[in-house]
DNA sequence: GCTCAAATCAAACGATCGTTTGAATCATAC
DNA sequence: GTATGATTCAAACGATCGTTTGATTTGAGC
């Protein structure tokens, strides 16, 4: 019997569990098409990665792809689904162990952001090598034509960024909401690219080579935070920093 | 006669001016389909647009891509080309201009900074929304899968950025050239979200409605300028601010 | 008016795409 | 052992892809 009815198309499928039902091989294809597919849309985007090449590298059959997750688009949002929920969790506990430490005071800036950034670049170095695999397709996708997974993206998100986005309020009273909203975006923009772009980065400079990840984290937080607290364009003369009021 | 031998593909082209040797319509078919091909680019992405797609926006018949373009290799090309060496154009057209002004004095990194991406977001107002769509298009396929692309862009780029870098290097010579490049390469990453994740952005936070390009420019450009001069990572100690040494 | 090369056109090419089908295989429950 | 439902499999589906072909139209040069 088919997993999946075609009238109504959902992200959760009833097969949940394979392990403890059927043993053998049965919970590998699943992981082994995810595993395969992942890789392949961050080597070849989605649009050029096809349904042969995934079950070519996974070492299943064609039609497995149809049955587990109901075709390519219910594939991809399995992909996305899988990390994000890991990533945004892992930001969520972070940010919970700062509030508990601060005990009710604002947060500093500074920690919030490597809450929520540090923790992607954390999970990049993590997961041999698949995490910096799967955030470079994720920086490209979110920003990518595809109106489709960047809804699915978009509220995969939501409620995460919503509650970094508060205590940012809250860290930086005197800096305008607006201005801060900006500089998160500016913010992911830069961390993107610094996940990403690694290759185009040499490029510019032929024998250009320090891509070590333990030295791309604090460059990366000095630049954010930099960026986070530059002088405001102009509501409060340009001089002015933007610096939270509580120290 | 075609205008292409399939033994050497070539970026330039044969027919250049045709305009003085064919009147009638002739000059306004590959514009047309460049046109087209740059929107279409934009909205859906490089893969998910096909030849019929483009033709049918530019009205034109379907083998007109390969008979001026040599195909669609060719034609992404040239969608690339057209606006990019505008754009680095002005870029240098603006250092120039800076260094003429200096005369022979370092420069100061906010004028280089606003001379190399602030004549991006004019260039992005410019061109009644072209210019948006096509730098849009441009920041995804920088960090996109795409190898011969970005291989292509990196190429168009490499020399207008050597030189701005050059003047960097000299504006903040305290600095170290790794810190700076990596920097530089970060402010590319916030500048691409700046202009094609406005979208995206107002997904968080459903009123969200301040796109105005005139006040981005002011914003993009604090948050650039206070990650540049950002607290060095460890370096120079976590106090130490990335200075340039002349006034 | 005739010539000729540039340009446009309709039509078809082979290849590959995502998806579907129905039978075969597997492990479990009775 | 037999029935049952989950999973895998080979094969084919129609659709669309980028490209090519060969004829036709166009307009300037003589």
């Amino acid at each position: 019997m088919l997993v999946h009815n075609n009238t109504i198309p959902q992200t959760t499928h009833r097969v949940i569990v394979m392990t403890d039902v059927h043993g053998r091989q049965g919970p590998e294809t699943r992981t082994r098409i995810l595993d395969a597919a992942e890789a392949l849309f961050a080597e070849n985007g989605l649009d050029a990665t096809s349904m042969r090449m995934i079950t070519g590298r996974a070492g299943v059959n064609l039609a497995a792809v149809n049955y587990h997750f109901g075709g390519k688009d219910g594939l991809i949002q399995e992909v996305f689904r899988r990390r994000l929920t890991e990533l945004n969790r892992r930001r969520l506990v972070a940010l919970e162990a700062l509030q508990r430490a601060a005990d009710g005071a604002p947060l500093r800036p500074s920690s919030i952001v490597k809450a929520f950034f540090g923790t992607a670049l954390e999970m990049a170095a993590d997961m041999d090598g698949g995490g910096a695999r799967f955030l470079q397709l994720m920086g490209r996708t979110y920003t990518g034509p595809n109106e489709f997974v960047r809804n699915f993206l978009a509220e995969e998100y939501a409620e995460c960024v919503d509650r970094f986005l508060t205590e940012l309020y809250r860290a930086l009273p005197d800096v305008p909401r607006e201005e801060i909203l900006w500089r998160f975006h500016f913010m992911m923009g830069a961390t993107s690219y610094a996940i990403g772009g690694a290759d185009a980065l040499q490029l510019f400079t032929g024998e250009f080579d320090d891509r070590d990840p333990a030295r791309l984290e604090p460059r990366l937080m000095s630049f954010l935070l930099g960026g986070l607290r530059g002088a405001l364009p102009d509501g409060g003369g340009q001089a002015t920093q933007a610096r939270r009021s509580a120290a």
